[in-house]
DNA sequence: ACCCAATGTGAGCGATGTCAACATCACTAG
DNA sequence: CTAGTGATGTTGACATCGCTCACATTGGGT
């Protein structure tokens, strides 16, 4: 499957096939392990060419992240336009932050993982990240005026945000598979798995009665 | 204060200067930017010294998360000694995790960040994260029992565990110095910032009170 | 005083990110 | 129809990196 030569001098989508064959060598490797060169190879095409696209190994890491957050912006905004009501949007948007986390851990930790330090050196990023933003502040607006809450909107916010981010980045990052549900770190972990639901309404259902 | 040559054709204690350096560097440029060649440059010493004190990078970064549970450990013990009641410590503990978090940003970022993919490779690290992890054990297995609370108790502990870590990784990995509590992904965070406790009282308060 | 295990050195291999100069192609203006 | 231009891909090279191997130095226990 690789290194197969092209007949056509040039590729057609090489930018689109970059970031699939890079986010593929994230999910086996890690990002330490990622190669421009070897992703090159993989699409039968030189090792430069990929500056053609990306002038830095980090800008095709932002291009990733970027498409993930507006696919997770298109998950929640469905969600958003599916839930009957504003209470039931404010967990079903979480539960599907979390199940977008759960597939598509390689776009997750680089939209949250820290490894694009600073988000304003990409434009495009930037944006979409706060597209993504927005249906989150939509819910959380509307619930704080539906419900009068007397609650600092961007610190309400922001927690909420912690709970759904928590549960997401504890389970891609120490999940292991032959865990059992004990009281070990891994057991915890295995403790959350496929009770995104339950969960969420355990953590967030208490403050929706607080005030 | 770099490159200064030894008089001595031994060191003394390498291998905590090369934890320590590495720490500041990843600190400064990221964990991708860390070079043994450069932290061994620093200590004035040749560029495979560090392999007899770490069979490899990795080894080295498993170091520091291992010397970061063990910190990690005592600070969380610390406030349990000192807490008079476990609903406090319950809460304490917690400020004490983001403190920590927010002080050992490089640390936190190794023992939780998913650069070492498994723990069971180095059995220190394995052995330090379970030892953290028990105090916090011993505070929610106690307060199920006390409360006489009817929870799965791993369950709960993943769940308060994803709530402290989502407060850590979210300001540690997104929290820019230039930002204002608008309603903004960045101003969400900011909110946050500084108000540890009560967050915390905050999202962990109605756990307590459900049931 | 001797020896050995621990620790540090030097040279080098294969791989990587990136750059500069060049080649090939698709498309548009005349 | 054709000439030329900008987008895309290639070749070759440089500095750096992780890591290995063979060798040098040292200090502590006999």
């Amino acid at each position: 499957m690789t290194t197969k030569l092209r007949e056509n001098y040039h590729h057609g989508d090489l930018a689109q096939q970059l970031i699939d064959l890079a986010i593929r060598e994230i999910g086996e490797s890690g990002t330490e392990k990622l190669s421009l060169r070897s992703i090159a190879r993989e699409a039968g095409v030189s090792q430069t060419a990929p500056y053609r696209h990306f002038p830095t190994k980090k800008c095709l890491l932002a291009a990733i992240a970027t498409q993930g957050f507006e696919q997770l912006k298109s998950s929640l905004e469905k969600e958003l336009n599916a839930a009957s009501n504003l209470e039931d949007a404010f967990v079903q948007i979480g539960v599907a932050y979390v199940r977008f986390a759960r597939t598509h851990a390689t776009e997750y930790h680089l939209m949250f993982g820290g490894v694009l330090a600073d988000f304003s050196e990409y434009e495009m990023l930037q944006t979409a990240s706060m597209e993504c933003f927005d249906v989150l502040k939509t819910v959380l607006v509307g619930l704080k005026e539906t419900r009068g809450l007397d609650i600092d909107i961007a610190h309400f916010t922001g927690a909420v945000w912690s709970v759904v981010h928590g549960l997401s980045s504890l389970q891609l990052n120490l999940a292991s598979p032959d865990a059992d549900a004990t009281l070990t770190p891994r057991g915890a972990i295995h403790a959350l798995h496929d009770r995104d639901e339950e969960t969420l309404r355990f953590l967030l259902g208490g403050i929706l009665s607080q005030q």
